[in-house]
DNA sequence: TCCTTGATCAACTGATGTGTTGAATATAGG
DNA sequence: CCTATATTCAACACATCAGTTGATCAAGGA
C-alpha cells in the first residue's frame, strides 16, 4: 500500500498520542468498541469517540456495524505503509554508513 | 534499540509534519547543515532550526560541529525503534487473521 | 411506545505547535 | 580587532488539538 503526504500526516499525527497508541495496541488482539475502547482510560467517552475519529481519518482502522456498536478494526496494510516510509529511509543511512566504513577500511591499509 | 512512551511521542510528532519529513530524506542521502536544509523551504531558518531541534529531541537525528556549521546526521537506530514498535501490532493483528481464515475454512467442510 | 444503552455533535477552554521578526551568540578570516 | 556567516534565542500571532459539559441521534428491549 502507498499513501500520499496527507496520509502519512494523519497517520503520523494519530500515532503521536499515548493514548491513541494503547488503542492500537488493543484493537492489534481483536476488534472492540468505543464503550471498550475507553475502559482503561479516566477521559469521556466522547474524548474517546474522537481518538478513534483521528484513527479512522488515518485510515489506521475501520469501523463495522453491529446493531448500536460500532466494532473497530486495525488496518495492518495502513500500519505496513508506515513502516515501508521509514525502512526506506532508515536502509538508505545503513547502506551508506557501510560504504563509509568500507572506504575508511580501504585507506587504513 | 528500545524506546519508552515520551520517546514514541516525540518520534512520531516529529515524522508527522511534511517538512521534517523531507528533511529525513534529505538526511538519508548525507548529513547536511541548516543552512543546506532549509533551502528547499519558503521558511525562515529559525523555523527550520526549530524543526532541527524538533527532530534531534525526538533522537532520530544528532548534530556534530563542523567549525560555524551544526551538522545533522540521521540516526537509524530510531528509526528502527519506530518500525518494530509498528511491525508488533501489524504483525499480531495478521496473525489473528489469519487464524480465523483458518477457523472459516475449518467450519464451512 | 417508552426507556435504556451506544455513540456522536456542538460549543467552549487551555495547552501546544508552527510560523514570523528582531536581537544575540559563536566561529572563521582578513 | 572587525566583519561576515551560521545558528540560536525571545517574544509574539495564529491555528490546531485534547479535553470538558450538555444536547442529540440511533438501535434494542420491556
Amino acid at each position: 500500500m502507498t499513501v500520499d503526504d496527507d496520509q502519512l500526516d494523519r497517520s503520523f499525527a494519530a500515532l503521536a498520542d499515548p493514548v491513541r497508541r494503547a488503542m492500537i495496541a488493543r484493537l492489534s488482539r481483536g476488534p472492540a468498541t468505543v464503550n471498550e475502547l475507553a475502559e482503561p482510560f479516566p477521559i469521556t467517552k466522547q474524548a474517546v469517540s474522537r481518538h478513534i475519529q483521528v484513527l479512522e481519518a488515518a485510515g489506521l482502522i475501520t469501523r463495522t456495524r453491529d446493531g448500536q456498536r460500532r466494532p473497530c478494526h486495525l488496518v495492518p496494510a495502513a500500519l505496513e505503509a508506515l513502516t515501508s516510509w521509514i525502512d526506506n529511509y532508515r536502509l538508505e543511512t545503513e547502506r551508506r554508513f557501510r560504504r563509509m566504513e568500507a572506504l575508511l577500511k580501504e585507506n587504513e591499509s
